[in-house]
This record gives structure tokens, C-alpha cells and sequence, in this order.
DNA sequence: CCAAGCATGAAGGAGCCA
DNA sequence: TGGCTCCTTCATGCTTGG
């Protein structure tokens, strides 16, 4: 009856259309790579040079304000300048305000004089940047960088060379194909080198980027450090274009002046607080019991548009550092949610929602696993104490082991209990394996669509699309659960009572979407990215089953969304009000003995296209 | 060829106690 | 505070069986 709005004007798959997924990732995205460039070259170049700080300690002005700010991304001139002009007394908010007005006049000047600002800052020569930014453009940083880096021998750059062992002096000079004659010198540390930048020009940074981070951090550092590196100067850039009220900067200004006092002692590799995990983990609090808690987000995290990310809790030590750091440094809010149905599930959340007037998804679902499952109480001992499942994984116990215990508990059917030892074999299993009792002497594994159940999917959502039995086991352990998902996402439904448009990251079997569903918020727009087909076709059969009015359009690989693809997709529908994802865990979780390498594993190291595309969608979000 | 079974530990937090 | 035990963990890759 309800009309067929997925029809095919509604849903387009654009997995089939191979021209619009070419890889794009060498040509300079919109919000330039090049950009992320000028700020870490300003950090090499002026980091190498002790000129700067000597200069200012000789005004009498304090090394460690000097510190702050720079770490801040302003660049050396411009806090000498500004020092200069307010005195070496001044207070630091005083000197930012002086900043930031060099900045408004830059802004209310050309653009190019911005553009100039940059390199010069890096130390070339001001008629050679003119020179090369007449020849290619003010927008193409990236091949202004390289110009001006082929060409003469820039002072501050010079100065590097001598630091680092780079030459710079070559004519015609490629940076890659500088790394690369390194071969001959050291060819281990140089086959790492290239291998670390060719992962970080397939995540999307420049390949002179990626050279430049190589060389700042060293050898024998992860993939994860180096974006951190590259990410880091981003954002101190972006703080210097964007930065707001000084009292609102100082949560994150400490933390950034951490991490600037680390980099002054080498030998420690944790450069952050260590994030501990709550106890209990109930986030900002719980449906029936609200915290009143408040929090304020750095200006440069706000939304729209929104964002939430989420990842399994218990990674390797130093993950959620590095994934907080590179989502504006906004805290985790660790929930497991064994506290919304009958199975635990200890994930982090990362979002810039409201966290006050949550509501909870109705009806509430069943909390304990006898109510979940009434029909397993008949059969459930006495001496099973278990009331929570444990976490939902990718894979489950066989019919075998399900033999197995029916086989070690037997002899002693006539008794009240089994003896203590057999207990314990099968307490254990039923604990590793989440069995559940559904006969005598019978555990068993949960089915599909008890799964779904206790995840907050409508029963079936899985089923179908070609799933087998065991791919659908794998795709639910790597969903949401919709009812903790749901009410966080609650709070977006006044926001916007016409519906959003949302940008789904790693769909995976659209968990997010059907919290949103659920919420009842009019879903407009989804794009979704999912590699996998059988469960692209699981969201697809979602969204024509509820006869939803907006559009899906579905993506296959997140590495393949072009920033161009994003940009068109954002004028075309008018941009997205949610960026919602959870990148693999595969390289983070526990369960893994082979890969569990962490953020720099193959899988898991997607979590940087995830920071990629959602820095496209606010850059151009912000142009709105 | 596909689906299911199964062997493969370590990381790290919680709780306890001296 | 440190040492100890206990517990949990969005998994991978090979083998087996149909």
C-alpha cells in the first residue's frame, strides 16, 4: 500500500558505475593537503632552528608561552611580531588576540597574501613563492611546495638539510626519488621508510607529506604516529584559522602543551594522559538514571555537522590516545552495553552530539537473559549464576561442543549437581563460547536471530541477501547495538525534525541506521560505504522493507571515496548533518592472536579514512 | 567451491590481599 | 603499591566435510 519509494528513483548503488570510483587520491583534495604541509613544515623548520627561541628568551619572554603558542600553529613571525608589539609582559591571551588580528588582516586581504604568508613562513625566498604561485595557482599548494622545493636552496631549508641529512641542493630534485637513492646508504631503514609512505599516500596525504613525516619522526615508528603527525599539524593549523575564546581553548591547549613537552624528552613514547577505562562503564549515564553532566567541546569540534565514531573499548594501550587526538581531542565515552540489554558489548564512543535530553528507544528491551530468552530458564541450573551475556563476537560454538557438555554432564543426570570440576569445564565454555541452555543438559549457542534480537535489530534483518549462516554470526558481531547507538543519537531528533542527511561510514549491517529508524528521524539522505556486498544488500532490503522516503546511495570502499565525490555529493544534496561510523577492529581486538597489531594494522588503519572524509565534510560544511 | 569446525594466546582490566 | 589470580575479548587461518 505505502508507495514504493526505494524504487529506483530512490536508491542508487554507484558501486556499478566504475567511473565514479576511480582512485583520486593524487590529485589535491579541496581542503589542501597542501595546507597540512605548510603546517609541519613550519613545525620542522622552525623546530630545527634555535634562532626564534633564543631571540624571544633574549625579550624576556617565558620559552614555555612561547611553546603554547606555537604548538597552537601559529607560526614563529607571527608570535615574534605579535611579542614584539604587546611587550614581552603581555599576558598569552593578550598575544593570541594580537595574532589573531594579524590573521583577520590576512583574511580580509587576498587569499594569495595568505598563501604567500605560509611558504614564506617556511623559510623560502618571497619573490620565488610569488614566482611559483604566478606559475600554478594560489590553490595548488602541493605543486607550489614541489617547485619551490626543486629550485635554490631555501635558508631555513638549508638548515634542515643539515639536521636531518636531507638533500635538499639537488636540481630537479623529487623528494620521493631523494628517499629512495637513500637506498644504497641504509636500504632497511629506507624499504620501511617507502613502505610507511606508500600507507600514507593511500590513506590520502601527499607523498611529499608523507616523506617530510617520515623524516621528522624517524625510523622505526608506526604508521599511527606519523599520521598523528601529520594530523597534529592539521589541526594546529585549523585551531589558527578557527580559534575561538582563550577560555574555551584550555582543555585542549594543556594537552597539546603535554605533548610539546614530550617531543622535548625522546624517550617517552606515550605522549598523552593514558585513557582509563570507567568503572562502571556507563558513559555520560544511563537511560533511567542521567548524569548531570556537562561538557564542553573545543570550538573546532562542534557541530553540524555531527559526527559519532565508535570502536570496541578494549583496544591496545595508546589507541584510543591516538584516535581521540585525532577527533579534536575529544574524550571516549566508554559504554558497555550490558547496560541497555542482556549481553555486554564495552565499546568507545567519539562525537560531538549534545549529551543532556537523551531518551531511550521504546520499548526498552529485555535486560537479563532469562527475560530475553524466557524459553531458556527451564532448562537453565541453578549453578549457571550468568545473567548477562557476554560480548556478541564474529564467530560461535559449534554443535560439537555443544555435545561435548551434553556428553561431560550426563553420568551425573540422577544427582542434584554436577561435581565441581565438571561445573567449571562447562561454566567456562558457556562464558567463552555465550551459550545459552535450550534443552536438558543442552547449551547451545545463540541463534541469528536472537542476536539480532539482543542488538535491537528487527528479527530477520540479516537474513537473506545471499548471508550464510556463518558470514551473518560475523557481520552481527560487528554491529552496533542499536538501543545504546539510538540513545545517543536520540538527542538529534529535535534538532532536526525535517530529517538529515547522513554520512554512514563503515555500514557495515546499517546498525546506525536502524537506531535512526527506530528513533523515528527522517532519514533524507544515506550514503553509505560498506565493503561488503551481502551487506550492502541487508541495508538496501532495510530500507525498501520500512518504505523509507529519502535516498540511499551506496558505496563499496571507503578508500576509493574520492574527497571530489564527497564535495559533489555535498552540493547535490545539500551537504550531510551526520558523519556516523565504526572503522574495523579487526587489528584491535582481543579476540585476534594473529593481527592484533593495532591502529596501524590493515584493517584498522581505515580509522584515518574515517578522519579524512569527515574533515572534507566539515571543511565544506563550513563554507555553508 | 563453500560452509562449518577448530586450534591458535596474549593483552589488559578487575578484584583481592599483603 | 605491587603481585597475584581471574576474567573477557566486534578474530585469523587452516582443516574438514559435503
Amino acid at each position: 500500500m505505502a508507495q514504493d519509494s526505494a524504487g529506483d528513483d530512490d536508491y542508487v548503488d554507484w558501486n556499478t558505475d566504475d567511473d565514479f570510483e576511480i582512485d583520486n587520491f593524487q590529485s589535491s583534495p579541496v581542503h589542501s593537503r597542501a595546507e597540512t604541509l605548510v603546517g609541519v613544515a613550519v613545525t620542522t623548520s622552525s623546530l630545527s632552528s634555535p634562532i626564534e627561541t633564543t631571540d624571544l628568551v633574549q625579550m624576556g619572554f617565558s620559552d614555555e608561552i612561547f611553546a603554547t603558542l606555537f604548538d597552537m600553529g601559529f607560526p614563529v613571525e607571527m608570535i615574534a611580531r605579535a611579542i614584539k608589539e604587546a611587550g614581552p609582559n603581555a599576558d598569552t591571551s593578550v598575544i593570541i588576540d594580537t595574532i589573531s588580528k594579524y590573521s583577520s588582516e590576512n583574511e580580509a586581504g587576498s587569499s594569495k597574501s595568505k598563501t604567500i604568508d605560509h611558504f614564506l613562513a617556511m623559510g623560502f625566498d618571497e619573490e620565488k613563492v610569488i614566482n611559483a604561485i604566478h606559475e600554478h595557482g594560489e590553490e595548488n599548494m602541493d605543486q607550489i611546495a614541489n617547485t619551490l622545493l626543486s629550485c635554490a636552496e631555501p635558508k631555513k631549508l638549508t638548515e634542515v638539510k643539515e639536521e636531518d641529512d636531507i638533500d635538499w641542493s639537488d636540481d630537479e630534485i623529487n623528494y620521493s626519488e631523494t628517499l629512495l637513492s637513500d637506498d644504497e646508504k641504509e636500504p632497511n631503514s629506507s624499504n620501511l621508510n617507502r613502505n610507511q609512505i606508500r600507507s600514507l599516500v593511500k590513506m590520502g596525504f601527499s607523498e611529499l607529506e608523507a616523506s617530510l613525516a617520515v623524516e621528522r619522526c624517524g625510523e622505526n615508528v608506526d604508521i599511527a604516529e606519523l599520521t598523528d603527525f601529520l594530523c597534529a599539524a592539521q589541526m594546529a593549523r585549523e585551531f589558527t584559522e578557527f580559534h575561538t575564546e582563550p577560555e574555551e581553548q584550555r582543555p585542549r591547549h594543556d594537552v597539546k602543551k603535554r605533548r610539546l613537552e614530550s617531543k622535548r624528552e625522546p624517550s617517552s613514547s606515550v605522549d598523552d594522559e593514558p585513557v582509563r577505562l570507567p568503572n562502571p562503564m556507563i558513559g555520560f549515564g544511563l537511560p533511567n538514571e542521567p548524569r548531570e553532566e556537562t561538557r564542553i567541546l573545543p570550538e573546532l569540534a562542534r557541530g553540524p555537522p555531527f559526527f559519532y565514531y565508535e570502536n570496541v573499548a578494549l583496544a591496545p594501550k595508546g589507541v584510543w590516545e591516538t584516535i581521540s587526538r585525532h577527533l579534536y581531542e575529544i574524550p571516549p565515552e566508554f559504554v558497555d552495553s550490558k547496560y541497555f540489554c542482556a549481553a555486554a558489548r564495552k565499546r568507545g564512543y567519539i562525537h560531538n552530539l549534545p549529551i543532556s535530553n537523551r531518551f531511550q528507544l521504546q520499548p526498552p528491551p529485555k535486560y537479563t537473559i532469562n527475560e530475553a530468552f524466557p524459553l531458556t530458564k527451564k532448562w537453565w541450573p541453578d549453578w549457571d549464576k550468568r545473567t548477562k551475556l557476554n560480548c556478541i563476537l564474529t564467530v560461535t560454538g559449534s554443535a560439537q561442543l555443544t555435545n561435548r557438555i551434553r556428553s561431560a554432564l550426563e553420568p551425573y543426570s540422577g544427582e542434584p549437581e554436577p561435581p565441581k570440576n565438571v561445573q567449571r569445564f562447562v561454566i567456562d565454555q558457556c562464558r567463552r563460547w555465550n551459550l545459552v541452555w535450550v534443552g536438558k543438559n543442552k547449551a547451545a549457542p545463540l541463534e541469528p536471530d536472537e542476536m539480532e534480537n539482543l542488538l535491537g535489530f528487527p528479527r530477520n534483518h540479516t537474513r537473506g541477501g545471499g548471508m550464510s549462516r556463518t558470514e551473518r554470526y560475523k557481520s552481527l558481531g560487528n554491529s552496533f547495538q542499536v538501543d545504546t547507538v539510538a540513545y545517543h543519537l536520540s538527542v538529534l531528533k529535535p534538532i532536526f525534525p525535517d530529517g538529515i542527511n547522513v554520512l554512514s561510514l563503515f555500514t557495515g549491517i546499517g546498525g546506525g541506521e536502524v537506531a535512526l529508524h527506530r528513533l523515528q528521524i527522517r532519514m533524507k539522505l544515506v550514503v553509505s560505504v560498506e565493503i561488503s556486498k551481502v551487506n550492502r544488500n541487508i541495508l538496501k532490503d532495510f530500507w525498501e522493507q520500512t518504505n523509507q522516503t529519502g535516498v540511499l546511495i551506496e558505496f563499496s570502499d571507503v578508500q576509493t571515496l574520492t574527497n571530489d565525490t564527497i564535495e559533489d555529493l555535498m552540493k547535490k544534496y545539500g551537504g550531510f548533518d551526520l558523519v556516523i561510523g565504526g572503522s574495523p577492529c579487526n587489528n584491535l581486538a582481543g579476540g585476534n592472536r594473529v593481527s592484533r597489531v593495532g591502529l596501524g594494522g590493515d584493517q584498522s588503519s581505515l580509522f584515518f579514512e574515517y578522519c579524512r572524509i569527515l574533515e572534507v565534510v566539515r571543511g565544506r560544511m563550513r563554507r555553508y
